[in-house]
DNA sequence: ACAATATATACGCCAAAACGTATATGTCAT
DNA sequence: ATGACATATACGTTTTGGCGTATATATTGT
């Protein structure tokens, strides 16, 4: 059910941060969108993305070819409130990585989540 | 001026967390009440308090042989905000790091800070 | 069935961080 | 000056965590 240690634990990284701030800006993300939108290496994307999921941050839908992550839903009050302020407070990563995914080309279509 | 990434990181550690959050309690502690509510060994709570105030999460003032940390006062609003958030999900812990301070024999006097 | 694409994982390596123990520093009382 | 108390720091060890490279898995299109 999501403590707060380890939620913390899982922000004190900064390509962690740089995830979640933009998936929590963004909505849903493919792989391959955060990689470009951060500028780091495939697998170094996800397996951050792998602790993020087991930490219980994020969740993941796969899609075709394409597995998409986003916040999890379900997140406590208390945590969606911490990643609320930590956007405010990191707004110059924010923008950088938004900026370089909106200048991404053949970004892959997002069909509605199901139910 | 504290960004999010440090503050994390200061935040990422079971013994840190616990002072921190005791702190906000309390409103200022000398260490050696922290080393007994927590029961850990003196050391180990100095170098954490010692991070801690290199972060900008604490400040320290001297009152003759005790040292007392506290909240910094000029911690960033969203910090605050952050701090208060977890001490709504992290109650086990502070209920009984608390219960154990009050339970202490012998606590320093505390003069109200100058100016 | 095969090639191309997207993603995940395994392995070995290196650096950061936490720890226990011992010791240093600073303050007070006698 | 000395001893007692409170706190900080140094040192060596161990654990944790992140990284790059290589490779495995899964899906799609031909």
């Amino acid at each position: 059910m999501l403590d707060p240690l380890p939620f913390f634990k899982a922000l004190a990284d900064e390509t962690r941060l740089r995830i979640v701030l933009l998936l929590q800006d963004q909505g849903e993300l493919c792989v391959c969108e955060i990689v470009h939108a951060l500028e780091l290496s495939q697998p170094k994307v996800s397996r951050h993305l792998s602790q993020l999921r087991s930490a219980g941050v994020l969740s993941d839908r796969r899609q075709g070819q394409w597995i998409f992550y986003a916040v999890d839903r379900h997140l406590p009050a208390w945590a969606e409130a911490m990643l609320g302020n930590a956007a405010v407070a990191a707004t110059a990563w924010l923008d950088n990585d938004r900026a370089r995914l909106l200048r991404m080309g053949d970004r892959p279509q997002r069909q509605a989540a199901c139910c």
